[in-house]
RNA sequence: GGGGGAAUGUCCCGAGCGGCAAAGGGGGCGGACUGUAAAUCCGCUGGCUAAGCCUUCGUAGGUUCGAGUCCUACUUCCCCCA
């Protein structure tokens, strides 16, 4: 009831792409998932906390089920946990997560909504994406109600034999009753989305197959048609590290949050390793491509690294940006030229003609967090102003420096600023 | 309700006789080697108008020339007994 067993070969579109590209970890029932999509009616849905501004590449893999869901025609159904987040997952533990004002969720709805608009075509026809709210049902709970309607249903005895829970129990780690409950939540949420929209499987990483499965649980024991489960492997890179997290932060899908170049270099400096994997997971390149890259070796790997970035900045960024970023890449690393589409700070001219301290101006442009950091970097040799490394730290940008009207500074081999003058 | 612990550099873990900008890891950043990769080696990892000054050890007071370290109260978390 979980891994794909020997014998079974997927006949939809939708399980085989799934299977084919590494996107299946466990199901809860291959055979009767499989016939639902190959019949045409495959409703599913996932469900995203809104806790952050936007999505980031965390997400990504998610997103690209809801994809692939709706091009082998499904009817994808990105949640939004707008209910669930006002009480907080627990699952971190430590402390008791500030509650975010109800303003803020909601901006934070409307951000994610503009990612999935590209990936999804959303609407009121068949395969159409929707985008419920959990708040919708959940906020309009009564307790007493709930505990004589839903929560009769729940078995704890089932409960506690589940992995999250028993886990926890075995170590005697504290399990506390907000974090109980927040699975009956997500339960409920899968039998309403069934009542609502003929939902039938829940999708989601491979952590959530206990919720899943208490909602699949909780639909039979209130009369809904067999609901199924589906998730993801967790994602790690080759070399253990959370897939998405790099020094400035969470890699950001939205172009005011993390540019379409650094979006482009993430993808490009992916390791060696991770190369095949990401094409099938993070493109809609077909498999054949795809086999065709990553049997590359050597520095020859390094052209699918190009594509996978130009790939997967293009379904995020859209083609174009995908191109510049290219385009900006190849001057800067291949040519050594400094490309007028880098990233670009502009400082008032006055500063100039007063004479801009070097280490002053790399934390203007935002490759130093503070100058103490940037005399730092220029001990260690890693500063530049166009292309020539800083080694006095009391030097001064003049007018004189600009190339073009600008400076390039550069921290390290990849991060570049061009500073101009306003 | 009673008793006993714990909170450290705002990324995390974690040492710290009353002289502390505070050991050691992990992570991160930079350098060398490469292919904008991995592995390996080296350096750095509070702020500033920088041989000086300022701000950090849960919060607020106190003792002291001097407090992360001692005292008091408070907050939060953990453990044991009931």
């Amino acid at each position: 009831m979980s891994a794909a067993p020997q014998n079974f070969r997927p006949q939809s579109d939708f399980l085989a792409t799934l299977m084919e590209r590494g996107y299946v970890h466990q199901c809860s029932d291959f055979e009767g998932l499989d016939a639902k999509a190959r019949a045409g009616d495959l409703i599913a849905y996932i469900g995203f906390d809104c806790t952050a501004p936007s999505l980031h590449v965390g997400h990504l893999l998610s997103i690209m089920i809801l994809a692939w869901l709706q091009r082998t025609g499904g009817k994808p159904v990105p949640l939004m946990g707008g209910g669930t987040t006002r009480v907080g997952d627990p699952s971190g533990k430590d402390e008791t997560r500030k509650l975010l004002p109800v303003e803020t969720i909601d901006a934070n709805k409307a951000a994610m909504r503009k990612v999935f608009a590209k990936f999804l075509q959303f609407g009121d026809g068949k395969t159409d994406a929707v985008m419920p709210d959990n708040a919708e049902w959940l906020t309009r709970l009564n307790y007493i109600d709930f505990l004589r309607d839903v929560g009769r249903h729940f078995s704890v005895n089932r409960m506690m034999s589940m992995d999250s829970v028993k886990l926890r129990l075995e170590r005697d780690q504290e399990l506390s009753f907000i974090e109980f409950n927040y699975m009956c939540l997500q339960a409920y949420d899968f039998v309403e989305l069934n009542k609502r929209y003929g939902c039938i499987a829940q999708m989601g990483g491979s952590d959530q197959w206990g919720n899943i499965v208490t909602g699949i649980d909780l639909g039979r024991r209130m009369g809904t048609p067999q609901l199924f489960a589906l998730t993801s492997p967790l994602l790690t890179t080759s070399s253990g590290a959370k897939m998405g997290k790099t020094a400035a932060g969470a890699v950001w899908l939205e172009a005011g949050m993390l540019s379409p170049y650094d979006y482009w270099q993430f993808w490009r400096n992916a390791e060696d390793a991770d190369v095949g994997r990401f094409l099938r997971l993070f493109t809609f390149l077909p498999m054949d491509e795809i086999r065709r890259l990553e049997a590359l070796g050597g520095a020859e790997i390094n052209d699918a690294k190009k594509i996978l970035a130009n790939e997967a900045t293009a379904l995020v960024h859209g083609r174009e940006a995908a191109g510049q970023a290219a385009e900006t890449a190849r001057k800067t690393f291949e040519e050594g030229v400094a490309a007028d589409t880098l990233p670009t700070v502009e400082i008032p001219a006055a500063e100039f003609d007063a004479g801009l301290g070097v280490l002053t101006a790399f934390v203007r442009a935002g490759l130093v967090a503070s100058t103490g950091e940037a005399r730092r970097q220029v001990k260690g040799g890693g500063l530049r102003v166009n292309d020539s490394a800083v080694d006095d730290e009391r030097a001064v940008l003049r007018d004189g420096d600009l190339r073009d009207g600008a400076i390039k500074l550069s921290l390290g081999k990849k991060k570049h600023v061009l500073l101009k003058a306003k």
